[in-house]
DNA sequence: CGCGATTTGTGCACCCCTTCACAAGCGCCT
DNA sequence: AGGCGCTTGTGAAGGGGTGCACAAATCGCG
């Protein structure tokens, strides 16, 4: 089971412009410096280093000279890179050219936020519909979307031609909602769900826990605490760091 | 720059039960596992094998067998894991024992859904306090909470003993918060805001942004969308599934 | 009491990712 | 035109994670 299998371009099937079969690691990157690139081209920027962009987008700069060298040389030595043309090129490689509709099932406390959160649309993503199970939230308006109940997925899935569905619903609800995307022909789902979803080989599920996130916190913070078994204040972790703070710059590159 | 130095444990300082240094990777596994190790002592289970515990989790078997060997030998061959004591030896590596306190600044959109969202709350944390810089903002009361104004920050960090702070802020606003956590002695941040956190050595930050995930998502839709330059059909990805639905169990571990 | 079925724990090989270090290339200044 | 400084792109080394395959250990049953 779970093997990845991903055929791999089989070689003749040279159609599409390049398709360089990025690794998952530069792809998880590539929106971190599509962002820093976007900050840096409305503060005037018109080239950037590779020093430049990695410190703004948190990384090891060689680490993200090999991420871009695999779409390609877009750089020039000895100037940097042309950020107009990079951010072109990343979104291109991200399949962002096209504004790709979203559908928001759940619409709780999270889903809520979700579908007000105004960072999706200034990325190119449209919430095209959202969807509940509950009569009670049916019909309620949010941010000029109308609240569909969610047997109405189908029927709107193929007006809005949606590319990607987001699953806010309760754990016990999500494994149901997951088929019932997968069903109208769904192939990327972003589940807030607490829990594992199945899904058909060639769909992808990324999977966003905010109490894990915590939990993984938490386990840093308890190491930290034991190791700091030595100081005499036996009371709380207030030692109100001497230095000035902000110093340094690093940014603990846990996970992820 | 962004030098990983974790001091190493210099030898003496063999005063805490173990410590075991564990990878990253298994850190960030530990708590899916206990989400199912919960779900299936609510179901009756008292014991269960790495093949079902691994099912549940969403990972291979072996994967879960070397994260749970390296906390010890809590299994017994063939028989499987002790749900229960397993429970309290994940809950006790995460440092979970105590009730962690977190304070989440910015009561905007996202905010106001984390304030409410009953998935801390059911893993040992506590919202201990609610932030804003918004006078608009500051007083409302929300899940039984007044928002106080960020100023006061100090004070409250110091009565309640917040171990965990959460940015919900805008972007602008996150590093100046940070900031301010870390000043207070908060050494575990958790960033919403879409930007990178300049924290001193010592302060873990981990970050969600939900932009990324979705054009991480976008990403692979397009490959697969170019790979499919065959079928007639040209319209839209509506494809339909021959096969009867969620037939296999993969859940395309991309990333995290 | 011994044996077989079952399951854990782990050594090992493989692969991906990260990081260093440096050659190649580009622009600018003299 | 030539040289110099700066930056990219990449080969290679090292580390960490994954998964296989199997030995060790435990239980139950005859």
């Amino acid at each position: 089971m779970s093997q990845h299998r991903h055929p791999g371009t089989p070689g003749r099937a040279g159609a599409v412009p390049a398709l360089p079969d990025l690794p998952e690691a530069t792809v998880a990157r590539l929106p971190e410096y599509l962002r820093a690139l976007h900050n840096l081209a409305e503060t005037g920027h018109e080239t950037v280093s590779s020093e430049g962009l990695a410190n703004a987008a948190g990384v090891n700069s060689a680490k993200l000279r090999k991420d871009l060298s695999h779409l390609g040389s877009y750089g020039t030595r000895g100037v940097g890179y042309d950020v107009a043309l990079l951010i072109d090129q990343i979104e291109s490689v991200l399949g962002l050219t096209q504004c790709r509709s979203v559908a928001l099932v759940g619409v709780g406390n999270l889903g809520h936020a979700l579908a007000g959160y105004d960072g999706f649309a200034s990325r190119g993503f449209r919430i095209a519909a959202l969807f509940d199970a509950s009569p009670s939230r049916v019909g309620e308006e949010i941010n000029g979307l109308v609240v569909r109940h969610v047997d109405e997925l189908p029927r709107v899935a193929t007006e809005e031609s949606i590319s990607i569905g987001v699953i806010a619903t309760p754990a016990s609800a999500a494994q149901a909602v997951a088929d019932q995307l997968v069903a109208v022909g769904v192939t990327s789902i972003l589940n807030f769900a607490p829990c594992v979803l199945s899904v058909p080989e060639g769909v992808d599920v990324r999977k966003v826990d905010l109490a894990i996130e915590l939990q993984i916190l938490s386990f840093h913070e308890h190491r930290k605490a034991s190791l700091t078994a030595l100081p005499a204040t036996g009371g709380s972790a207030l030692t109100a760091l001497p230095g000035g703070l902000a110093a340094t710059d690093n940014q603990e590159a846990i996970g992820t």
